[in-house]
DNA sequence: CCAAAAGTGTTTTCCGTACACCCATGC
DNA sequence: GCATGGGTGTACGGAAAACACTTTTGG
C-alpha cells in the first residue's frame, strides 16, 4: 500500500428514503467487498473525473431504484467516513426521498439492496450511522419548513396517507383536523374530483401537490 | 495544458463574515495569478492531503484574519465554480462570523485582502457570486434559530450593538423592547454588573453571552 | 437644560394545539 | 345495520408584533 501524498478517494454517497408499511426505510447494500465486506452500506461510489456531483448522486439513484426526477439534495461533506484508505477520502454525501410504489429494486446477487427501518439498522460500514443520523435529522428539518413530501407518494393521493409519511418521518402522531388545515391553508396541495375508496370506508378525495419542487413554506 | 481523466483539483473555501459600520461585509482577496487575475474572490486554497476539511478551513481562517475559535462550519461542496482547471474541480465551501476588532488582516501586498459590504459587491472571480448568496441565505436563516452572533462581537458588548448586529444581518429593523424581551427570556445572554456609555446619553449595560456555542434556540 | 442613548409594559394578533361528532361506503 | 375510514369547527394559550414614554448621562 502507497503510504503519503495520494490523492483523496473521492466518492458520491446516496442516502435514499422511502416510507414503507409505517416505516420510514433507509436503503443499504450488503458489501461484497473489502475493506467492510458483509456490512450493510448507503450506496455510494467513486466520482467519476468531469461528472457532476448531481449528476453522479442521480446516476446511483437511478442505478439503484430505477427512480428520477425526486428530492435529492446534497448533504455533507465527511472527510472522515473511511479510517482505512491511504491519502484520505472525501464523502459527498446526498439524501433523496423515493415513493416505493416507483422503486425496482436492482437484483444484483452480489449487491443486495434492501430497505431497513430507521428504527433498526443492521451494523454498518464506514461510520454510516452518522451519514444515516445526519439525513434524518435534516429530512425532519426539512420536512417543517419545505413541501418534500411530494416525492414520497404517487401523483394523486389522500390526505390521510399524506398525514401518515408525516407522522412517520417526524416520529409522533398529528392530529387530523389541524393537518388538513394546515396542509391546506399553505396551498402545497389541491383537491382533483376523483376519490379513492381505502378498505371499508367512505371513499376519500385524492389530492395533489401543487408544486413538484421543494418550495419553501 | 493535460486533456482528461486528472484529478479533480480540491479546494477550501471559506467564507468570513463581519459587521462593520452597520453592513455585513465578507473578507476578499484580490486575484493575483490566473486565471481571474485582478478579479476579487473569497479566500481559499488547496486541501493538503492527510488534513481534514475543518482543519484546512481554520487555517485559512487563521492566516487571513488571525481569529480562531469563532463560529465556523461547512457551507456547501460546488463542482462548478472553476470553469476552466482540466479534470474539474471540487471546492468545499464553508462560511465563518468574526468580530471585525479581533481581526488583524494579513498585509501581504499580492493578496491585498479587504472586506466588501454585501450590498456592493466587486466583479468577483469563479462565480463566488452564488457561493457568498447562497452562504448569506444560510446565516440569515441561521440566526433565527441559533445564537451565532456570539461570534461577531467582543465578549462584553450592550443590548444595543447585539440589535445592530441582528439587524445588519437581516436587512430590516428590530422592535427595542421585542428584542430584549426575547433574548432575555431565551437565556442566550447574561447582564453583567458593567456599563459602557456610547457618546452622550445615558451608559448602557454590558451583556455577555451564556454560551461561546452555537446553541439551538 | 437640552440632546442623546438606555431602558421599560401592555395590548393585540396570529398560529399551534386540543378536542368530538357526523358522513359515506362496503359487507 | 354496523363497522370502517373520511371529513369537519371551535376554543384556548403562548409567542410575536405593535406601540410611547421615562431615565440617565454628557455637554
Amino acid at each position: 500500500m502507497p503510504a503519503v501524498a495520494e490523492h483523496p478517494t473521492l466518492s458520491v454517497v446516496v442516502v435514499i428514503f422511502t416510507v414503507l408499511e409505517g416505516d420510514l426505510r433507509a436503503l443499504l447494500i450488503k458489501r461484497s467487498a473489502d475493506p467492510h465486506r458483509g456490512l450493510w452500506a448507503i450506496p455510494g461510489g467513486r466520482l467519476i473525473p468531469g461528472e457532476s456531483l448531481d449528476d453522479a448522486a442521480t446516476r446511483k439513484l437511478v442505478d439503484e431504484t430505477g427512480v428520477r426526477d425526486v428530492f435529492l439534495e446534497q448533504l455533507y461533506t465527511f472527510d472522515d467516513l473511511d479510517d482505512v484508505t491511504a491519502g484520505g477520502s472525501l464523502a459527498m454525501t446526498h439524501f433523496a426521498l423515493v415513493d416505493s410504489q416507483r422503486v425496482r429494486l436492482s437484483d444484483r446477487t452480489d449487491w443486495q439492496p434492501a430497505w431497513f427501518s430507521m428504527r433498526e439498522l443492521p451494523e454498518l460500514a464506514f461510520r454510516n450511522e452518522q451519514v444515516l443520523a445526519y439525513a434524518l435529522e435534516r429530512l425532519r428539518n426539512k420536512l417543517q419548513y419545505a413541501n418534500v413530501a411530494y416525492s414520497l407518494l404517487p401523483e394523486r393521493f389522500t390526505l390521510t396517507q399524506l398525514q401518515r409519511v408525516y407522522e412517520t418521518i417526524l416520529g409522533r402522531e398529528l392530529d387530523k383536523r389541524n393537518f388538513r388545515k394546515r396542509m391546506l391553508s399553505l396551498e402545497i396541495i389541491k383537491a382533483t374530483d376523483e376519490r379513492q375508496a381505502e378498505g371499508a370506508g367512505r371513499p376519500a378525495l385524492l389530492y395533489r401537490f401543487t408544486s413538484q419542487k421543494p418550495t419553501q413554506l
